[in-house]
DNA sequence: GCCCTCCATCTCATTTCGAGATGGAGGCGC
DNA sequence: GCGCCTCCATCTCGAAATGAGATGGAGGGC
C-alpha cells in the first residue's frame, strides 16, 4: 500500500467515480482505475462496488476510508514536525570556556539562543583548555572556547579572536604607566601570579601562586602581591574603574579557539551555537570589550557539513 | 513523503550505516542513498549526519524515526483491519419476506449469518410482495423473498424454488380427501379465504375475507370457515398434527422469488445472505419442509458482482 | 603514508506510472 | 424498444521513477 494510492482512493471515493476523481486528481482516468484495482488485490477484496452511474464505497472501503484519511493527516503532521524541527535547531548543546571567557560570552550567547533557537538547551561549563579538550575527546561536551591550540588529531580548531595580552598590576603602579612594554621590562617585574595551565612569564620572573581563573588572579594583583597577563576582555571592567592597572604587551597575543571533536556528528543546534559565538565574538570587538591583535577579527573556515 | 522512502529511512536509521541498510533491505546502496536524499530534500533539512564511520540521525531525523515507525505500524494495523473486513462482511442486511416465508426461512438464516458472519447485522422484516417490492426500490430494504414476479426494471430476481401448493380446508374434509385436486374440484368450493394481494381461486369461488398473514387463514380455514391456498411449507405443521387437510393443486406452483434492487451497489453482506438464502432453501427442500414442483431445485442466475 | 570503509554521484537497464484510445455495461430519453 | 450517453476496464505507448553497478572523494586506522 502507498500513499499515493491512498489518495486516490480517497479521492475517488470522495467524488464517486473515477472519471470525476480523474479530472479533480490531474490524472487519467484509466491509471487511476489501475491503482484502484492494484489496491483491491493487495487488500483482498473490492473497495468499491463500481455501477453504470459511478462507484459506491464497499464496507471494507468504508474502513479503509475512514483510516486513510487520519493516515493522510498524520503523514502531513508528520512532515510539518519533523520540517519545524528542522528549521529550529533543538536538542543540548554543552558548551565549555575559560571562565573569563564565558564572562563575557555566555550572557550575550544565552540570550540569542533563547531569542532564535528557544528549543536548544544549552548547557554552559567553565573549563580550561585541558579540561575542554578531555571533556571533548570523551563526547562529554560538544563544544569548547579554548586559549592556545594544542594539537590532537581528533579535535578540530577554528580561530575565533588573538586578543592583545595586557600586564596587569595594582592600580598606579609606575611600572605600568607607559601604558605598553617590552620583553625587557617583563624581566624585571617582581612576581607573577599564573594561570594553573601555562607559565607565560619568562623564567626570570619568581611566580609564587597559580590560580584557575581569573577572578582572584585580578583580586590578588590588585592588591600588589604581584603581575599577571590577560587579555584585555578580562580586565576592561577593573581597569575602567581604577582597580588594575594595565600595559599592552605588543609582541604577544591570546589566541580564542573554538574547538569541537572530529568523527562525531555535529547536531544543527551545536552548527548554530558555533555561528553565534562567532557572532557575538565579532560584537565584542565592535564594542571594544576585545581588542584584538590581528586586523582580521573573524576567520572563516571550509563548510564542514553539506551535500 | 513515501512510505517506501520511510521504511528506507528507519533501515538506515536502525542499521547506523547506508551499505549495511542496503544490504538488509535487498536494495543498492546508491539507490537508498538517493531516496534518502531525496527525503532530506522534501522534510528541508537532514536526517542523518554522514561520518566517515556511518551515520547517526539528526534531531529532526529521530523525530521522523520515532513517529516514522509508527506510522508504519499503522499502515500494518489499516491493512489488516481492512483485509479482516473484506474476508468477514460487515454490515447491515435489511430483508422482507412475507411472513410464510419468514417463518421458515428467518431462524436458520439467523442462525447461520451469527455463525458465519458474526459482524453482519440482520434486520429481518414481514412484508408481502408488493410492499417489499415497493420498499426495495425506496432503498428500505436490501434484499426480498417475494412470491410471483412482477416485472420492474429496478429490481432483479432470482427464483428461489418454486413451490407445490395445496388448498388446504378443515381436518377431515371430504373433499380434500384424495389428496390431490383438479381445476373442476377447486370450482365447487363453498368459500374461499384469500390472502390480500391476489386472488387465486376461479372466480366461481366466493370470498368472505382476505388477511395479510397465513397464520389467521390457517386457523380460519381450520375452523372450516372455508378455503385456502398455500404451499406445503406453510401448512406442513398444521397438516402432521391433523388440524388441516390438505390437497395437491398440480397445475399450480407457487414461485418463491428472491428480489434485489438494481442500479445499487450490494454489499458483500447482502451477498453473503443471499447465497445463504439459496442454501437454506435446498435444507429445506432436502428436509421436506419444502416441496417443489420442477426437478431442478436451486436455479442458478449469471454472476452479478465480479472484477 | 597507505589502505580500507563508507557515502555520493554517474550511467544505464528495468520497472512503474501516466495519457490517450478503445470497448463493454448499463441507465436515460425519445 | 432503440440509440445515445455515461462510466469504468483494458490496451498500448511514452515518460518518469527506481534500481544496479562502477567510480570517486572523505576520513579513520594501522
Amino acid at each position: 500500500m502507498d500513499l499515493r494510492q491512498l489518495r486516490y482512493f480517497i479521492g475517488v471515493a470522495e467524488r464517486g467515480g473515477f472519471g470525476a476523481a480523474a479530472s479533480a486528481l490531474n490524472i487519467a482516468q484509466s491509471a487511476l482505475s489501475r491503482h484502484i484495482k492494484e489496491l483491491e488485490r493487495e487488500l483482498g477484496g473490492a473497495l468499491f462496488t463500481r455501477t453504470a452511474r459511478g462507484v459506491a464505497v464497499t464496507e471494507s472501503g468504508k474502513v479503509l476510508l475512514e483510516r486513510g484519511r487520519w493516515l493522510l493527516g498524520l503523514v502531513d503532521d508528520i512532515k510539518a514536525e519533523v520540517r519545524t524541527e528542522n528549521r529550529e535547531p533543538s536538542g543540548t548543546v554543552r558548551l565549555g570556556a575559560p571562565s573569563s571567557v564565558a564572562e563575557i560570552f555566555y550572557p550575550p550567547l544565552a540570550r540569542l539562543i533563547a531569542a532564535r533557537f528557544p528549543r536548544v538547551q544549552l548547557e554552559l561549563g567553565e573549563a580550561l583548555t585541558e579540561l575542554a579538550c578531555d571533556r571533548l575527546l570523551r563526547g562529554q561536551l560538544d563544544l569548547a572556547i579554548v586559549t592556545g591550540p594544542q594539537p590532537n588529531d581528533h579535535l578540530c580548531y577554528e580561530t575565533l579572536v588573538e586578543e592583545q595580552v595586557f600586564l596587569i598590576g595594582p592600580p598606579d603602579d609606575p611600572k605600568l604607566k607607559r601604558g605598553r612594554m617590552t620583553v625587557n621590562d617583563l624581566k624585571h617585574l617582581s612576581r607573577a601570579v599564573l594561570p594553573l595551565s601555562r607559565t607565560p612569564f619568562p623564567p626570570e620572573v619568581p611566580s609564587f601562586v597559580r590560580v584557575e581563573s581569573s577572578t582572584p588572579m585580578k583580586r590578588i594583583v590588585a592588591s600588589g602581591l604581584g603581575y599577571a597577563l590577560l587579555p584585555y576582555s578580562g580586565i576592561y571592567q577593573e581597569v575602567d574603574a581604577g582597580q588594575l592597572s594595565a600595559a599592552l604587551l605588543p609582541w604577544m597575543s591570546a589566541e580564542r579557539v573554538l574547538a569541537l571533536p572530529r568523527g562525531r556528528p555535529i547536531s544543527r543546534a551545536t552548527q548554530e551555537t558555533r555561528t553565534l559565538l562567532k557572532e557575538i565574538c565579532g560584537d565584542l570587538i565592535r564594542d571594544g570589550i576585545i581588542r584584538t591583535s590581528q586586523r582580521k577579527r573573524v576567520i572563516r573556515q571550509q563548510r564542514t557539513s553539506a551535500h
